[in-house]
DNA sequence: GAGTGTCTGTCAGTCGGCTGACATTGCGCG
DNA sequence: CGCGCAATGTCAGCCGACTGACAGACACTC
């Protein structure tokens, strides 16, 4: 799961083929096999029946998130590429026409053997989603909203490679609603340390949907990070 | 990380061996000679210059926590037989005196293709450990002090396959100092919340830390569960 | 241009949980 | 036994965040 917005999807290093390369080169052929094409048409909530798969998006957009009665709390927006998993208690819902692939877990299990370079592959995408949770974990224990908010920002950054100076622009993909969604809060609350943020000085709007870093410094520290330089 | 306390090690199902359970047999001669056995004192802190470390516990009890200046969040506590990893952001410290089996990652990731067992081990231990972030996160996100308290009590049951009803005892085998640690909030709400729970008679205490459940109905409801029966 | 829906900003009221402070209990140990 | 220390229970004061409500901004359609 990519914590950030749209995910732009497979930046792999040098580490070997993801899941969704693998599957589409040569030697998954056989691999392939294990999975069968659904469509979601968009507002689709993901079958919950349908537990234990292992799900490919190839192409549209997913939202993972837990929920209750009355909140829920998005974990990640899947993008084509990503991979997940559905034993976990989340749910997912297509945000627009999506098309995956899906395979039952104890097919792909069955598999590893086979395919030594698929170990590799589900350990890493296991891993990411481990690290992920643990950033979240981290938003929700130690940060307040404005604290969350300028990690986002500058998650959103640090994605792209770009480093957090000033002018640095930031393009938010989500709307307020869904960025709250996704850091554990109320939009209202979003909404206003969004605004205080500006008010202050630190970032400025530059036309809609787009921020500009004017105090990097205040930014960082918001989000708790080491003052260095 | 088990999210329980001192979390009796290895429930495994019928699935294939741990890797705990792997390196002590025939099979994993072999991979044991990747591993050096350290010791760590109490109140020891791992030194956090070996990461991507492999570890499995053989002695003793460990503490994973996330910590900023100012405040601590434990994850889990480790006993003989469970398994980390320390690529995460999390501290380990030693409890008490603590000996553990020590791997390089990239060790053992050499190893994955040898030794197949090896490679649904480390998938398990990954899926585990995810799927209590993932009960972390809820916790956070969705529940009050007081539901955390009670969902913490009922893992506590369930982990020894205990059900809640009338007269359960349920063993408290930490401080509640350290149960704060782990539920994300602080001491001073902790013991309050539980005295409240005690006094409006859904639990009562049975000696030095030892409780017995009164009104499951009450407990569940707070755990924010369906009410079944 | 008017009408409609969505996204957004903002406010007052309320409440849960944190902080700091202090009293109490229970246990180990000289 | 009495001292000391750690673990607890409890309180008042404060603050951050949620709730509900409403108004403005923008995009789309007819």
């Amino acid at each position: 799961m990519s914590h950030a917005p749209p995910s732009s999807s497979s930046s792999r290093p040098a580490h070997g083929l993801s899941l969704a390369e693998l599957i589409e080169a040569e030697e998954g052929r056989g691999l392939l096999a294990c999975f069968a094409e659904r469509a979601l048409g968009e507002g689709a909530l993901f079958d919950q029946a349908d537990r234990d798969q292992i799900l490919i998006v190839r192409r549209g957009r997913l939202r993972v998130y837990l929920a209750t009665h009355e909140r829920e709390l998005s974990l990640a927006y899947l993008a084509p590429g990503d991979v997940f998993s559905t034993h976990t208690r989340a749910q997912i819902v297509a945000q627009e026409e999506t098309t995956l692939l899906l395979a039952p877990r104890r097919a792909i299990e069955r598999e590893l053997a086979a395919y030594p370079p698929l170990q590799a592959a589900v350990i890493r995408v296991l891993a990411r989603t481990l690290g992920q949770s643990i950033t979240l974990i981290e938003d929700l224990a130690f940060h307040s909203v404005r604290g969350r908010i300028a990690r986002y920002l500058l998650r959103g950054l640090a994605r792209r490679g770009e480093a957090c100076a000033v002018g640095a622009q930031i393009r938010l993909e989500l709307t307020v609603e869904e960025i709250a969604a996704l850091l554990g809060t109320a939009r209202q609350t979003a909404s206003s340390e969004l605004s205080a943020m500006i008010r202050e000085g630190a970032i400025a709007r530059l036309g809609r949907g787009n921020l500009v870093v004017l105090d990097p410094a205040a930014l960082r520290a918001w989000a708790g990070e080491p003052q260095s330089g």
